[in-house]
DNA sequence: TTATTATTGTTATATTATAACGTATTATGC
DNA sequence: GCATAATACGTTATAATATAACAATAATAA
């Protein structure tokens, strides 16, 4: 199992993650010819500022106040094509809202934890998970291509403090 | 396993499915004292025409020509709303989309299996799925509440004519 | 019947996303 | 280096999806 489940719910050296994060994309736009422009940079640190997901406007403003100046939605969009395109970020349909991939390298298919309570969106990725779907579809004669596995709850943290409270 | 996957993609006397669905939706509802009225009848009736999902503009035009009158979004999105809160409908977020609900009775976490060719969805509810996810979840100490899970590929028939066009 | 609640109608607008076309920037071949 | 092509970005307009707010109507209950 690949997740960064412990990274996105204790607190940590986040600038590492982020500094990581953008030297990995360069190495992979640099090895499959693409060129990581400053937007496109400042698009994928804002979606590494913090394990919460962000909608395209949400980006726009804060893209906008990053680089000084008025930014149009095709710009950010585009930005976002790109970055999806390369695996360095993932989109979360249900939110219409997108994040930085934590593991872009390997092969994977996406499934997030996602908490109802705090926004934070955790990426997992389980070969059982993955064995169990394939063979479902393998049993319906459903060739898989792609799949978007969004699961809705309450993460480590969140957990926790409904518990307390709830002894209050 | 639970699923409507024959159905979907075998030839059948829809008429039959549909009626059963609008039986199962009145029962509901008279279960729950809550009103089938007219709209909410009419687009229910609209999203089991196939086993295509619906965007909330297409049922717009669909259900003002089935009603003989003009038809404006808000009125879509109630009856939507109703009919998701009753769960005789689900909502496919990858597609912006909805379509009836197989099997609204049993308890069961949507799971679907959507084809990037014909556009039909198949709805499957599988415990050993469910149960792998749940234990995922625990693993980690997600608190599982709901779960979307949409996955894209070739259904049955487009996958077997594939097959065959790769032949000629 | 009248009061109350639930539903629908209507208008306006918010939110998310893309089309189309022009300009600037970067890479490439000579 | 310079011309050229390819790529990326700027700009304007608009499409597609969804909701807010309030008025009118219909159904139910007192």
């Amino acid at each position: 199992m690949l997740t960064n489940s412990r990274l996105v719910h204790q607190s940590h050296d986040h600038e590492r993650c982020i500094n990581a994060a953008l030297l990995c994309a360069n190495d992979l736009c640099a090895e499959k010819n693409a060129r990581m422009t400053t937007t496109r940079e400042s698009v994928l640190r804002l979606l590494w500022q913090s394990y919460r997901p962000l909608g395209a406007y949400q980006l726009q403003d804060q893209l906008a106040e990053m680089l000084g100046k008025p930014i149009a939605p095709p710009t950010v969009y585009r930005a976002i094509e790109f970055l999806l395109q390369l695996g360095l970020i993932h989109r979360i349909h249900s939110l219409n809202a997108y994040i930085g991939c934590p593991f872009p390298n390997s092969e994977h298919s996406n499934l997030f934890m996602i908490c109802t309570q705090c926004g934070s969106a955790a990426e997992v990725a389980h070969n059982t998970v993955n064995n169990v779907l394939q063979s479902t579809c393998d049993k319906l004669n459903f060739t898989l291509q792609s799949q978007s596995i969004e699961l809705f709850g309450l993460c480590p943290r969140c957990s926790d403090n409904t518990e307390v409270s709830n002894h209050d």
